[in-house]
DNA sequence: TAGCAAATATAACATATGTTAATAAATTGA
DNA sequence: TCAATTTATTAACATATGTTATATTTGCTA
């Protein structure tokens, strides 16, 4: 039986004890297969489950009547997903496979029974959701306030930051399985654009991309064009309640 | 002794037994005055407190190196400040009074103490979080996928669904006390710019604005423009714990 | 290995939005 | 009530980004 990365994930925010693991792990039950590209779900279905990620990656989007797309959120190993739908009862965007993944699926009402029965379990999974939250403030901002080559550099130092997480390594070379389609989806920009925002960036060696590979290659000076914060590290768990059994 | 707004706003999600109204209301105490313009917290800033909005509103507002500006989220009465700095232990963004507010503070350790006795609060803590995070995907797309006219529509009409959620009048007229700069700094655009397409849409009949007042001349065509969804009408508990005692 | 589809690269041109600056109008405070 | 400050309005011009179109390259699969 392989590791539960849900109970690594949160593990590295808080030591848990024995019991909380084993309702974590309780969560991450017959992992199913889900070949790159497909859709684990799809905006607006009936939605009663979340999903935790267990190999792969996968994105949130959503799309516009007119057909243009925004990439909202991408999920990692050890990623829950769907929580930002569990206030409605149908899914608010699109769940889509950027590489071949292993996936566990997991009930809403089981997230019920941790809040009861593991009321710090309940506050880690909250502070959680706002850091994602801070996440996306920092999208927002990113969107809202900074030009395109910004919003490039940030997208791939918080992709590199959070995959480094999840690794434990510190490499400049990331896996980026995204077209320019895609990266300009994620950042609000035509493929077009996206195309010659790279070439620049390029020749003013602040990266390189082949393929699905993404090169930092002069991290520091990225992360000024980008004002880059890293929010992903520590987590304040003060006022936690202590844990229970 | 003014009834617990924070109160009225968990009831109109989920029937609140007597001791859990007694629980959320104890953490609205000592209400304070802020005026309008005053800074409640600054980015950056020692955070061991949240807020809860009593009367008036606030905005969360980021500042770029270069002096930029980005409003992240606006507050309104009822509205729980700060969760998403729980996280970490240092503000990641500023709040503002747009007008001249009431606002009380309580602990986080409080919020713990919620936590351990009111899983079903927990949860419903959880789920309005989800909810704004939600709310943070509409804007991302707002921002990164559609032109200024259809973003200030979104705006506008965002604001009018939360400001009427709470009064539970549904107004054309809506007071937004907002600068062409404090929109554009909303909405990711110039003052300039956002001047001319408030032209535009007047001219379109499709709002009209005098001061700090925004009238909906025709909200069907503002829906369309922005494509907009109101998020925040019910709320699946379904899956929440059964409440305790 | 050829052939097809997808992804990338590049160009020419169109447009939304930004910048700067100057004036007018509205608010505010003494 | 008036002066002072903040907002709004408008214009001329600059630039980032979008659009469309067409090669070129890459990757896939038959």
């Amino acid at each position: 039986m392989s590791d539960s990365c849900f109970v690594v994930r949160l593990n590295r925010y808080l030591d848990l004890t024995p019991t909380e693991k084993k309702a974590v792990a309780s969560l991450e039950r017959e992992p199913r297969d889900y070949p790159s590209g497909s859709m684990l779900w799809q905006e607006g279905d009936d939605l009663s489950e979340l999903l935790i990620v267990h190999q792969g990656w996968a994105l949130s989007e959503s799309r516009l009547p007119t057909g243009k797309r925004q990439i909202l959120r991408f999920h990692f190993s050890g990623d829950m997903i769907g929580a930002s739908g569990i206030a409605f009862r149908d899914a608010p965007s699109s769940i889509v496979a950027a590489t071949d993944m292993v996936v566990c699926r997991f009930p809403r009402r089981a997230l019920g029974e941790t809040f009861t029965e593991h009321p710090r379990l309940a506050a880690l999974f909250f502070s959680i959701s706002q850091m994602e939250s801070i996440d996306l403030y920092d999208r927002l901002r990113a969107l809202g306030r900074s030009e395109g080559k910004a919003r490039l550099a940030n997208l791939f130092l918080s992709i590199a930051a959070r995959m480094r997480a999840v690794s434990g390594q510190h490499n400049p070379v990331i896996r980026i399985p995204l077209t320019q389609s895609d990266l300009g989806d994620a950042v609000g920009l035509t493929q077009v654009h996206v195309n010659r925002l790279i070439r620049q960036m390029t020749e003013e060696k602040l990266i390189t991309r082949n393929r699905s590979t993404v090169t930092l290659v002069d991290e520091p000076k990225l992360i000024e064009l980008a004002r880059f914060v890293d929010r992903f590290s520590a987590l304040d768990s003060s006022w936690f309640p202590s844990p229970r059994g």
